[in-house]
DNA sequence: ACTATTTTTGGGAGCGCTCCTAATTTACCC
DNA sequence: GGGTAAATTAGGAGCGCTCCCAAAAATAGT
């Protein structure tokens, strides 16, 4: 069975290529009865016009790709990448593009992946999930080659980028305030990639919601962690040491180690550590004592980027964009207060 | 700054169209000079064909697609799909393969995606997850496009179909096998949903053990589940009432669910209650208690499904092949026997 | 009825490659 | 050096669309 093309279609039904393809464009300046006589052949073909052959004539794939760096491959443990990629395929569905995933595994997939996938008439734009110095070639690589692109999360050399994120200094600003107000006095907390932009921002909240509270900073009581949870874990165990009264995790999934670690010691939470996590994963109210967490919206900035995305590519691009999504404090045990959530500016 | 094609080259490497195009697609009968001077260009200029414009030409993408149909969206929450897409793109790396990424979310979404995803000019291969009846629609859809196909997992009709699963039934036979050996009595079980195949398959191997053993079956035993923890938790509640000696969970994520409702029962583990899960997650290993579970090879799978698709489109299509990735018997401290590892046939 | 518009249609050119064939160059051998 | 075989090269045709422009058909205006 030979492939169908336009000018099959034209024939059967009568009419030329180009009549065909206004139809399937969806253009007007076509008669009602060619229009409805098209479309029957189509149907009765069950024809779909071939993508490479529109692609190459328009310039246009209605394909994009999101890019998760080598930085990224590490932390595919959390939670958190499921859900963006489910934000961005809805948006991607609605919106009638296609979605391609680049996963890089090592250094060396690198090399050949970038111009790969910023190479003409492949994508009509990118998306990259970036905030480590590692990502900053890829982010290059994209520029070089002029293709629109939206990050995710503020990425290191953030002027001439779009980018899509959270507040992340405000949020964890209010996360330890928080646990201040509550009353406790000798607050850790657990970092993340303290080489990332999002590590940095957190830890920074973290410090100035210490300092402008008259607390003293004390560096013991700040541990560098790795977004997972064994490294939550390890990272408390060092941390008890110190007899703190409370944490601030930097990702519900550290949080969640650190927990299993205090219950190892025999402490209790809230009564011995108050607990405040960041991202509200779904698992972090599957528990006894459910984590007080700061909420961002993971499948809304998914969304958002898409979105985003889209318009750089129908409407060209603008000057750069700093998206910022809000994030809400949301309180459940783990912090002693009582259950209420807290929207952040 | 206008886009370079293969002409451009070309006229700057003083060759021809041809040559340059050899030179690409890495092809002999060029002489060593040609093909020096027109690295030397391509290495210059950055160029890099145009991806549309060679799939039109030579009727092939190298972009294989991933579908995850509706049944799958909803376990989203469970992280086999992102390591099964770990070890996919991996698998598309290696091989200079683009991966796609098709998430259905909603009934209305199937409609237009389907025919999107087969059509001609786009993808050259397609993985489809499946297992349950509403697979079929799209298993259906890409048969009659006669695009390659290969499914994860055991579809409901398979005879025509190649795909990359595991001997469910057998490794929770060993799973139930191990919990009656050690001498439990009354062993109940929380199944995946029942009306897919691997929830099928992992009851039926729970129900030859039980059976085999001259054990009584008791329906009031096993309860469905549907993958998630807070599925596993209810269910669970429902089992104690029961008095069970022992639990055998189709996934580790309700098994978690499963261990949360048993303490807040306040029994213990394994001692009240042994366990045994399915799928040996890293987070089965991240608690004081360790999870006894089957290990299957998830990321393994991944690079199998793409090794075969790979295989299919390149070298064509033979007779639909059932392959069958091997299992483990992963013994820690939940089932309350001595920590070892057993290989399943 | 006969222009003057407007709407609809058809076909050529071109998107940037690959593949094929034929022409050219080079290598080889007596 | 001349003839043959082998290696290399060039360019045409074609992949299946979109876009543009000119031609044809329908409609309007007087």
């Amino acid at each position: 069975m030979k492939n169908l093309t336009l000018e099959d279609i034209a024939d059967l039904a009568g009419v030329s290529r180009s009549t065909v393809s206004r139809v399937i464009n969806n253009q007007d300046s076509v008669s009602q009865k060619a229009r409805k006589r098209v479309m029957e052949v189509i149907q009765d073909t069950n024809f779909h016009p071939n993508a490479a052959a529109r692609t190459l004539a328009s310039q246009r794939s209605w394909t994009i790709g999101l890019v998760l760096p080598l930085s990224v491959s590490i932390f595919f443990t959390d939670p958190y990448y499921p859900n963006l990629t489910r934000g961005i395929a809805q948006a991607c569905n609605q919106n009638n593009y296609t979605l391609t995933f680049f996963l890089v595994g090592s250094k060396d997939e690198e090399k050949n992946m970038y111009p790969r996938i910023a190479r003409k008439g492949f994508l009509d734009g990118v998306m990259v999930q970036a905030g480590h110095h590692g990502d900053q070639d890829i982010i290059g690589t994209m520029i070089d080659m002029n293709i629109p692109m939206v990050v995710v999360g503020r990425p290191f050399r953030s002027d001439n980028v779009t980018y899509v994120d959270i507040d992340n200094v405000n949020s964890s600003y209010n996360a330890v305030s928080h646990l201040i107000r509550i009353g406790r006095k000798r607050i850790a907390t657990i970092t993340g990639p303290i080489k990332s932009t999002v590590g940095m921002d957190r830890l920074e909240g973290y410090r100035r919601a210490i300092v402008e509270r008259n607390l003293p900073y004390d560096p013991n009581l700040v541990v560098e962690g790795d977004f997972t949870e064994p490294g939550g874990y390890y990272a408390m165990q060092k941390i008890l040491a110190q007899k703190p009264d409370a944490l601030f995790a930097a990702s519900d999934v550290m949080a969640m180690g650190a927990m299993r670690a205090v219950k190892d010691a025999n402490l209790r939470i809230p009564e011995d550590i108050a607990l405040v996590g960041f991202d509200d994963l779904p698992m972090s109210s599957y528990s006894s004592v459910q984590l007080t967490t700061i909420r961002q919206p993971v499948v809304q900035s998914g969304i958002r980027v898409v979105e985003t995305l889209i318009d750089m590519i129908e409407n060209g691009i603008e000057k750069p964009l700093h998206i910022i999504m809000d994030t809400e404090l949301i309180i459940r045990d783990t912090c002693g207060a009582n259950r209420r959530s807290v929207n952040l500016k």
